[in-house]
DNA sequence: GCCGCAGTGTTCGCAAACGTACAGACGTTC
DNA sequence: GAACGTCTGTACGTTTGCGAACACTGCGGC
């Protein structure tokens, strides 16, 4: 992949590098499909490749050792890159990473993509306000976690979901995302016909509309918006 | 203060630094007592200080602009350092952070800690990977908050405390620990008796003693030790 | 020794979410 | 067009936690 082709990639990080940092990462880039519930990352084992998102979800998961309870703790889009771990120094967590929406982007292995980022400060520094941005995300899910009911929580979740693929139509099943909330499936089920009936989104058989994503951002009670906010505001 | 005597604080950090960057930063570090709640930090002002926490307890605290509700995304003791943005490369955050435990610390300007970190990698990726543990305690919060009920989530926050404190006296009221957590104070009461019933804790007047540490990492039902088993990893 | 207040124990009814189960609806496959 | 598997709707009873209120209890100050 040339360095020219990077600055037209979906994925915002890639899009807006400094010609010299695209140069310094286009040779190592390979484009990668990501299917549905693609392994990115797995606890506690090392990182393997760093993957720059264009099109689909990624969700950050955080698993209890004592039973199998999980729960999403981040997502990623075409707004970021996988490998929080790799940024801050270390080659792994104790966390897994998997797409969540297929979709495709670039990949990178994890020592190229070390040499790079000691190469280049201006990357580097790049990236540390990605994982200040996301550290906001996962704390942000803290909160939501802690204080909102289920209605507002999955508010949260499809908003999340739509600023980062596009179009209004999200092909969902409640079972999905029963597990990213870590609450029951009939929970959903029940939340979206709340939505629902506020006219803010349209359910189907697999398969979320967003018809009022303003509605929607109401519906959260303050929930959303802090992380997005963040990303604005260091990104401009 | 001496580099010297940086090796003898009580701050995990500060006495791990090699002895350059003790050189680097003990000039500009200024003993400071940290009253109960004392405000470290302040949501979406610029960070003026960075304080290197030695005795005592800071909570980095996340609210909802819509209505008041708040609660405690992390916690820094001697083991850490506030102002992870700054480590990050930016000079905000939508949180506040302020102490939790009375207790005391060194604190060193903004500016000051942006050019020691400028100045020595070491010292940067020591910090980079402080940035990785109190991510990974951030995300094992919604963990936390998402899947376990209170007197889990509260064994949890009484083991973080103990491993941050000297000594099994904890100065805690319920008042205060309803507020870290999210919860309304008589479910701490009610979690409290529970725990002491089981003789994990002894609870009087504004004092919580841990009497049976191993028999509350159990009630914590594995909510406990991600991010503890992190810091080990890359702290050694 | 009394007052006053912060801290704690306990109660009520109610809302939210749980675990489980089962029936219907859709859509693909043969 | 029948069969099957997946997805969704709905229904139990139960648990957890909420909001609000009120009484009690240490403990320091006067």
């Amino acid at each position: 992949m040339s360095p020219r082709v990077l600055s037209d990639s979906a994925n915002i990080i890639l899009s807006r590098l400094t010609s010299a940092d695209a140069e310094l990462l286009a040779p190592h880039l390979e484009p990668i499909e990501l299917p549905l519930r693609k392994s990115l990352e797995q606890r506690d084992k090392e990182i393997e490749h760093v993957y720059f998102v264009e099109h689909g979800l990624a969700s950050v998961v955080a698993k209890s050792r004592a039973d199998g309870r999980s729960i999403e703790v981040g997502v990623i889009g075409c707004e970021g890159v996988t490998a929080l771990p790799l940024i801050l120094g270390t080659d792994r967590s104790p966390h897994d990473t998997f797409m969540q929406v297929a979709g495709d982007g670039q990949r990178i292995s994890a020592d190229n993509f070390r040499r790079a980022m000691a190469a280049s400060n201006t990357l580097r520094d790049r990236l540390l306000l990605w994982a200040h941005v996301l550290s906001v995300q996962i704390a942000q899910t803290a909160f939501a976690n802690g204080r909102s009911k289920i209605e507002d929580r999955l508010a949260r979740w499809l908003l999340m979901a739509h600023d980062r693929l596009g179009g209004d139509e999200l092909a969902l099943t409640h079972e999905f995302l029963a597990v990213m909330l870590g609450v029951r499936r009939p929970g959903v089920t029940l939340a979206l016909k709340l939505l629902e009936n506020d006219g803010l989104i349209v359910a189907k058989r697999g398969l979320v509309t967003i018809i009022d994503r303003e509605g929607l951002i109401e519906a959260c009670n303050g929930v959303y918006g802090a992380p997005e906010a963040e990303h604005r505001r260091v990104f401009g």
